[in-house]
DNA sequence: ACAGTCGGGACACCCCGTTTGT
DNA sequence: ACAAACGGGGTGTCCCGACTGT
């Protein structure tokens, strides 16, 4: 299964063409951001001349859009990778952690949440807005699984998921952004370690 | 006082422009980035011509690093604000914490540093070095005030601060950018409180 | 037949623009130099935008050199105009030597070998390359007509081909530049008659 | 003694500096033209700021005006190295010659009067003016030895004193240009060589 | 008076995102 | 899907006037 958004069957040759637009797309835009990503620079990127793009879009800024869909569902899935075989609420935070410190999404440049949601900040509202959209469900997504460990007496009652994930997803993001630019990993392994210890206390019984 | 970098006496005219220009400057580039940012607009903002911009400037790159030095400048007072008057390390830190989720920087649109961190990540080597070296500046700052604390047995012998100013400075950075996107301080809230629980816990003695 | 670097059949719509960008192109540069030049001068002598001109060529200079080879060729024919139903060496010379004293080549401004040549003799080794280029190649055209009238006895056995050819060409170019000075065409006739009249005394016996 | 223009005696520190800028501009616009030198490639040259050029000169046009009168007089006196000892009209122009084909003037990038002719003969009247006005008075210089030569019998009396002088000048600038192009000074030499034979001939009587 | 700073506009070349014919 | 053209905007540099301190 591919980011939900994508063709699945019935893919006809122009289908396969604007994908392909998309990938080299996504990762100019990730790497350098909207006002430093050419169409030029794309047009040498897919081979395609200007005209063959603005077949499949009808402005740059929608390309963007689409871009950022499908970088970020790549990077979601690659962060949910392997949750659905990990039993335990704390054991799928703990993996979604490594997946985050260890796993490289398909598209380099960095999170495109924060990259789109920095670089959009002001002006380019449909960008901004899947932005924000999409940090929403992500962490709606946390607070699934935090839930569900509650439910079933795994993680403390007296959590607040809401909290939980926001710290969980600011460190995490904080890290990766300080890695990107002391160029160092450090600082993911840093966070790793210090979140895993903090779900290690929030799955122990209140004091 | 200013920030240091800055001029105070014997300032001719000339420097009060190129000091209006790199204000002006380090607003526009912290809100759109450096791509995003055109000197046309800067003129506009300045009331200059390009004539009058250029004579202070060999280029936008070096305006861009002015403008990332006054930025940077401006934003890490803010958050030293009343450092010097607090005793004690765990007050003081919190006091640092407080600073960055409610004193808004001089300068609009941002940390600074992440915004040229991630935005010139991929070329511009000098305004990438720039925020890499004030990052490393800014993480030592912290492990001054740690390791002072640690000092005078004002936190727990076995933490290691390193570590400890990289999860502060990432959960702090981090919920920043999840309040950009999202456009509410909540996630700023969250990390500020889960923050401070975690120095406390460090203030008391190792079970 | 137009002056074999052209096209002539297959003409696309685009390949039409260009050359009609290159024969306005032609005219400035003659007449006003490489720096001398605006693209924007030359928008409105074409009639068009700046992308429309900026699809054919990829810098001015490369403009430049195109535009160099159009005028050079137009020269040269002009020069050789009717060369080849005009028997004996002698009377091609004289044939030449009246083509250039009395036929405009169809770009204005002067001889395009000698505007360029020096216009280009500091930097745009590019151009400067052509303009030497294009001598050497007008020069052994020379050479060639002369070599032949001495093979045939119509010319002295004792006269070295490469020196008439530069005296030739020397004075004709020389000629030209004065007359361009002082705005009369009082030296080119002078010097038609001198080099008729040398001529005149290589195809006598030698005394 | 100097260029006849410029200063002996009773120089103030304003006129050396005026002084020092012409001959500085003199190299420059010989080398790259009057669009192609720039104001601030002379600041650098002579290391003045631009008030401190343009409070002797009101206009890139004037200097450019007084540059070309020192260059060319450099270049005159240059060629006319020695005249003043040699006696006999015949000597005097193969004197006259081997200056112009050996002696380097002291200004570099070629001839003045033909750099300025070319430059200039479209826009830039004053330029265009004073070129023509030397190139006349150049042509009367030797218009003046070959008078003199043919009353005292030196030269034929058939001669035409114009015509000869213009022979003599095309020559010589179409050589020099010809060396210029192609890099060589084989030109010269060969040029050299013929007039010098001609300038024998027409000391012979007539036939 | 005069060297030098500062700023003003204009314009340079080049490239952008976009639309149109086909 | 392309080739062509369109406007407009990008940064950088130009020449020059006006002001500043000496």
């Amino acid at each position: 299964m591919k980011f939900g958004i994508q063709f699945e069957a019935g893919m006809s040759k122009g289908d396969d063409t604007k994908q392909r637009i998309i990938e080299k797309a996504a990762e100019m835009f990730n790497k350098k951001g909207y006002e430093g990503s050419s169409l030029s620079a794309l047009m040498e990127a897919t081979g395609l001349q200007k005209g063959g793009i603005y077949r499949h879009f009808t402005s740059k800024e929608e390309l963007a859009a689409d871009a950022f869909d499908y970088a970020w569902g790549a990077a979601r899935e690659a962060r949910l990778y392997g949750l659905d075989v990990t039993a335990g609420a704390i054991p799928q935070l703990k993996q979604l952690i490594a997946n985050f410190v260890d796993r490289r999404g398909p598209v380099p440049g960095g999170c495109p949440l924060v990259n789109t949601g920095i670089d959009s900040d002001d002006g380019n509202p449909i960008l901004r807005e899947r932005a924000r959209k999409a940090l929403c469900e992500w962490k709606e997504r946390l607070v699934t699984i935090i839930t569900a460990g509650m439910k079933n007496a795994e993680i403390r009652s007296d959590t607040e998921p809401e909290d939980l994930a926001t710290v969980v997803i600011s460190s995490l993001e904080g890290a990766l952004m300080m890695s990107r630019i002391s160029g160092t990993n450090a600082a993911r392994r840093v966070v790793q370690k210090h979140l895993n210890r903090l779900l290690d206390d929030l799955a122990r019984p209140a004091a």
